[in-house]
DNA sequence: TAAGTATTCAACCGCATGGTTGACAAGATA
DNA sequence: TATCTTGTCAACCATGCGGTTGAATACTTA
């Protein structure tokens, strides 16, 4: 269960990244764990639009929730974030090479 | 015009890749230019719904077109994923370390 | 047990998405 | 000019999204 479709999983990521209250709590819990009402606090929306957010980005194994106590803290799972990078690595050729580089890549490599 | 406001910039990109008709697209215009019917074939819907996935693909800069002739060419424009790949990148250093070391950045560090 | 705090759930709203079909436009060619 | 090909546009449909509000749940504490 750990290897979901990886095309259903790449789906997950980068619709959950695609909104900017979604990236901005990925980026707060980069440095710490935090409960979901400190999560909500800096941004412009309902407690309830954050825990939609919060559903978002779990559906997406981007963050894991742990019970304590009262609170719930949210943590995130980085290493999830992976694939998308792996991803969008196949393109580093593209910007890494001058445009002649790529012109001689995509003549010398062109099925596929 | 050059630097579009990044966060839009984000939300475009990361929406246009989160479907997998549009990043087998990008795959397939990553070695070859080709026509919008050329990019439609392998695809199981209407030529209508490639049409639609090429204007959310420009939208977010991330092909663009040259009518030649008859045909319309559709061309990659890969340097536009940097964004997407840089703000990913700020994750690397979660994935890149074992989690010990993560744990010890975050307590060195937790600030921002 | 009652009250308070933290968070989710359910229902709803307006709008966007991804798909379809059929009509239309743009360009090449007979 | 008429016709063929390539691709887009418009209208429509079902579904999903991001937001709200108010009720419900889960836990702690008095």
């Amino acid at each position: 269960m750990v290897k979901r479709n990886s095309v259903r999983q790449l789906d997950s990521i980068f619709h959950a990244l695609s909104d900017p209250t979604r990236r901005s709590i990925l980026r707060d819990l980069a440095t710490a764990e935090k409960t979901v009402g400190e999560i909500a606090k800096p941004h412009p929306v309902s407690l309830a639009a954050v825990s939609k957010h919060l559903k978002v980005l779990e559906a997406a194994e981007l963050i894991a929730r742990e019970r304590r106590g009262n609170f719930q803290i949210v943590r995130l799972r980085p290493a999830n974030l992976r694939p998308a990078d792996e991803w969008l690595a196949y393109y580093d050729k593209f910007w890494s090479r001058q445009l002649d580089a790529l012109q001689t890549y995509m003549e010398g490599d062109d099925d596929e």
